[in-house]
DNA sequence: TTGAAAGCGCTAACAT
DNA sequence: ATGTTAGCGCTTTCAA
């Protein structure tokens, strides 16, 4: 078969230049050990064939050995990390045709201790690029200072820490636009007296309030539209039952009217359970996030509506943005890179995934 | 260096059966030419080693040109197509990293005689493979069966045509399902006594009813949550403003209450430009599709709600499911594959894209 | 029906 | 500093 015409190769290169396919491969891949005269004259002529350098060739010949490393936090199936991690997966197939293996470590994200050790054992695994949904602030910040020193690029996904100017790219939800929307869903353009905001215990020290962001977007279309609509904190906790249910008993004991209620993060479904236990009918429950409890609770009408982003998609995105980079240089096209607002309900919670 | 130690390759396959590597390539390309005997050997050593061939090396010792043709309506910027024209681009950079070419080739939806010229150029360039966002049933079908002789596979986008059983995947939203939920939204927990649907005129001749499924769904919710709510069709020109009005002027003359309004196809911005000339203010307006003017209707508060699919990513899944057949002999997960029913208002349109 | 062998374009080790 | 060369794993003649 006649090769293809109009495809310009190493050997053509080389041939124009008057030097090797050696010499002109060390100038494409900043080898050194090559005179300036050389190097001008490749890189002329480069410029004047148009010369691509072909990816599968390249491929084929070098034996990189590329290693994305992603670092999560632990999951259970149908939490909501299970999600970011299948699209670290799906990536990973994708990856693996150009030879890029790429692996999820977990940490346990109420241990400080557990997210530094993972961070050192990737450290060790010396990856060639890091995705990371980062939960400790300071921690994070100095793995990612040394991932710096070290050339190594990373990508966040879910959240990122504002301080840190080296990411390479972030793929996550609008947070503050996130409760913002769920506001305007909970009220629904109907008059009320006060809302109900369920929270998980530990947002009340500090540690970590990976939610903060979203309630401050909520507290602000309130504030924009319904100033004299009360809101009200309950704080549960999500391991004890018990406890759990004493609280929401309490807070709703001296409220007979129709209940509106919210919870920023993925635990709507424990709300759920308990008003389908004590058999409360008439309220309105908003909540985040595709988990299959969730998506249960929204089939059997206890919660009107969850807002969900494709959590999977961003990890899918951030592992490929990093493939991109290695195998074809290609740099993201954003660095900042927002995932839609999904509104779900019984009807349409059907098609998401 | 120390080749890949677990990598297997033809050359082990060839050895474990006995047989070279050219009739080891024959029987995984179907060559033919192989007895029975070294078939089933071949294979079976195929299965147990787990061998995966390298499509770098494939690629760079076949100079295959593949080329797939996208057959979409003709488009101006921000109308319903171009977003699927996009997504067709989007793959394409993809699909040209693996060697494989795409073109799109537009047709007049509405002149039957355009879209049959289009089958035959597209049937003279010989192509790989096809992707065809279908509007007439007949031509399509027989189209599809001139594809189907010549074994080249072809993929549905938007919507499909049901009698043909020979199609490889189609991507498109569930359109009975969306007119569901469009109804639900409309609606919106609240009574009504009437509501509009607007309709383009040409739906009434049978040409061709590209959102009739869609229009099922919504009566389907009326009839079973609201019985006794009337539904009044309202036809109009899209390309006479003038009748447009009339029509319309006409059909809310003696209304003076909330007017619930919903259109099927994308074009609510029509309603909602005449709404805004007019002044009407007190309605609830749902509309479909992720349109400029539609999203600044949104944003303008005239329309309530859009109902959106991401046909930019239905395009970008039909041709990237040729490519994976193509390249990787890979075929795609699912035949039928529905996008997710995106609900869009003026909060989370922004990040819609 | 099969095997042998010549590349595809590039990388990397080895010479010079 | 530069040229030479042996593959990478697969496809595709060409012989046998």
């Amino acid at each position: 078969m006649a090769k293809d015409s109009n495809v310009v190769t190493i050997n053509d290169v080389a041939k124009a230049a008057g030097v090797s396919k050696g010499t002109v491969d060390r100038v494409i891949h900043n080898r050194g050990e090559v005179s300036a005269k050389s190097r001008e004259k490749v890189l002329k002529v480069i410029e004047e064939l148009g010369y691509k350098p072909n990816v599968y060739a390249s491929m084929l010949a070098s034996h990189k050995k590329l290693t994305i490393c992603c670092i999560i936090p632990e999951y259970a199936d149908g939490d909501f990390w299970s999600l970011t991690a299948m699209g670290i997966v799906e990536a990973g197939e994708t990856a693996a045709r150009y030879g890029v293996a790429v692996e999820i470590v977990t940490y346990d994200q109420y241990e400080i201790e557990s997210f530094q050790k993972v961070c050192n054992d990737v450290l060790d695994m010396n990856p060639s690029g890091v995705v990371i949904a980062p939960i400790f602030r300071g921690e994070t910040l100095s793995f990612a200072g040394e991932l710096a020193r070290r050339d190594i690029p990373y990508v966040y996904i879910d959240s990122r820490i504002e301080e840190d100017e080296e990411y390479m790219a972030y793929f996550g939800m609008p947070m503050f636009q996130s409760g913002y929307l769920c506001a305007d869903i909970l009220m629904n353009d109907t008059p009320a007296e006060k809302v109900y905001v369920v929270r998980i215990e530990r947002d009340k020290n500090k540690q970590s309030d990976p939610t903060g962001a979203r309630r401050a977007g909520f507290m602000k279309y309130m504030a924009e539209r319904y100033p004299s609509v009360e809101v009200l904190n309950v704080f549960i906790d999500p391991k004890d039952l018990k406890s759990r249910h004493a609280r929401l008993d309490e807070a709703f004991a001296c409220d007979e009217g129709r209940k509106l209620i919210v919870m920023f993060n993925s635990r709507i479904h424990l709300v759920a359970s308990y008003l389908h236990e004590r058999g409360v009918a008439d309220c309105r429950v908003v909540g985040f996030d595709f988990l299959e409890k969730n998506i249960a609770a929204l089939k059997e009408g206890v919660v009107k509506s969850l807002i969900a982003q494709h959590s999977d998609r961003q990890a899918t995105s951030a592992v490929l943005a990093l493939v991109d980079k290695f195998i074809l240089g290609k740099d993201v096209a954003k660095r900042d890179n927002f995932t839609q607002l999904d509104i779900l309900n019984s009807i349409n919670c059907d098609y998401y995934m």
